[in-house]
DNA sequence: CGGTATCTTGAAGCTAGTCAATCTGCGTGG
DNA sequence: CCACGCAGATTGACTAGCTTCAAGATACCG
């Protein structure tokens, strides 16, 4: 259609961007080798001197911070491919867990700051990754301000969806995290996930099967439903699937 | 007081760093002429082309995104010395307003992007900022996702009165945005902030004085009670320290 | 000294949280 | 290979905290 909305060429922009800035730095972690952390085990801790960062390899991995007893904040989730702790000075403002089995790499932060000192083309991929995570952080403000839970759990399945995962076949989402994780990340509870999706599920838009998978029925719906979309009735779904 | 607390100690190396950050990326700005912004005045828009980074000279400046009807959220106030659309590629993804008079300054994004290219000392300070808003958007996270009314309200005032203005004579913090811009941050209504500062006042906590002042009377009690302290009555810091 | 925008206060409603019980997918071991 | 056990997920009943809607009060302006 003609109508095209800003924040969906936004999003594909920056997709784009990010994967150029993550091919380019991850040179940088080629040499070091490959360690696997189990599922649950920490990578890295909060308060620790943010000595090293790793890349993503296999797997996926959350970022957290707990403040007070027992109120956790998962702040994002990274895939194969990303990279952890670009946006940290001195110390780990955050723990980083795997949630799957993982394969990771790292690499100091001195010689990091030194190959992206001495190469001219790690720079601007770098400050590029800077601001896709200052993006990111800004989406999740908004959808931790003015977003209710069914649009929090809409806009979280279209990210994970629109993050083209090998395995994901026709409209089978995986999803690897589990109910806590999610709840954690949308700053809800266990059972009001739970309840949304069965609500989503009775209305035929997303239906479980089994823990950690999602067979998505209805990808435009979902969509709208996100609060992002700036409600065009039929069309506003083409954004998810052009880049 | 003998206990000091991790965070606070983190907060105070983020400021000396933004501040060393900010006075060198500042340089690029002196050469160009300070424009002056009506209260309530708009500085750019979300979904322009983000073709200028700006400078607040003078005044408090909030940016802001519109989601739906009449959903606003404020990801961040600006203040004196602080750099508008550091964190873009493209597009801005807010629009800035005035909150007060306000004087600007402004360099075109090419022309920064050269100088940082060009000078050996502004490429750590422009990441650095990166850094800093990458931890001030974590946090806020934090906020919206795991604080109460009265948790937020008090981590506002807190972060307020810990940059210091001028005319903060003893106890008496401007504020210079009024409540609905307060509401509009911390993802509350203007009522629910209205209560709570009325409920902290009950307590003799802070007192308004008018509608722009508030005189802090117990500034330790505040910092308890916006959450981000680990409530050490005595020693509950400790899980910090350990892991 | 009014007029008005801003703020405060009150009452009712609703969303998501809490607590508790039940169910189910999934891995394990017989 | 199937039965079992259990962590993780769902569902239900109730509650709390914030929002909404609607009056009033107050600060600040001309």
């Amino acid at each position: 259609m003609l109508m095209q909305n800003n924040h969906a060429f936004d999003n594909a922009e920056k997709t784009l961007e990010a994967l150029h800035a993550g091919q380019s730095l991850s040179s940088l972690f080629v040499s070091s080798a490959a360690e696997s952390v189990a599922a649950g085990k920490a990578i890295c801790w909060e308060g620790d001197k943010a000595s090293h960062l790793f890349q993503v390899e296999e797997g996926v991995v959350r970022l957290h911070r707990i403040i007070g007893e027992g109120r956790r904040v998962i702040t994002a989730f990274h895939f194969a491919g990303d990279l952890i702790g670009a946006s940290l000075q001195n110390d780990f403002l955050f723990t980083a867990e795997a949630v799957t089995e993982c394969k990771i790499r790292r690499i100091s932060r001195k010689n990091f700051h030194e190959e992206v000192a001495r190469s001219n083309a790690l720079g601007p991929a770098y400050i590029s990754l800077l601001c896709q995570e200052a993006a990111a952080a800004h989406e999740q403000m908004v959808l931790l301000s003015k977003k209710n839970a069914e649009e929090r759990l809409c806009s979280f399945i279209v990210k994970l969806a629109s993050r083209r995962s090998p395995q994901s076949r026709q409209g089978l989402l995986r999803v690897p995290m589990n109910r806590q994780d999610i709840a954690d990340h949308l700053g809800l509870t266990i059972e009001t996930v739970s309840r949304t999706i069965t609500k989503l599920a009775s209305r035929n838009i997303v239906v479980p099967e089994g823990r950690h998978d999602l067979r998505i029925v209805n990808l435009a719906r979902l969509v709208q439903l996100s609060g992002d979309a700036d409600d065009f009735s039929e069309d506003s779904c083409h954004r998810v699937n052009l880049h």
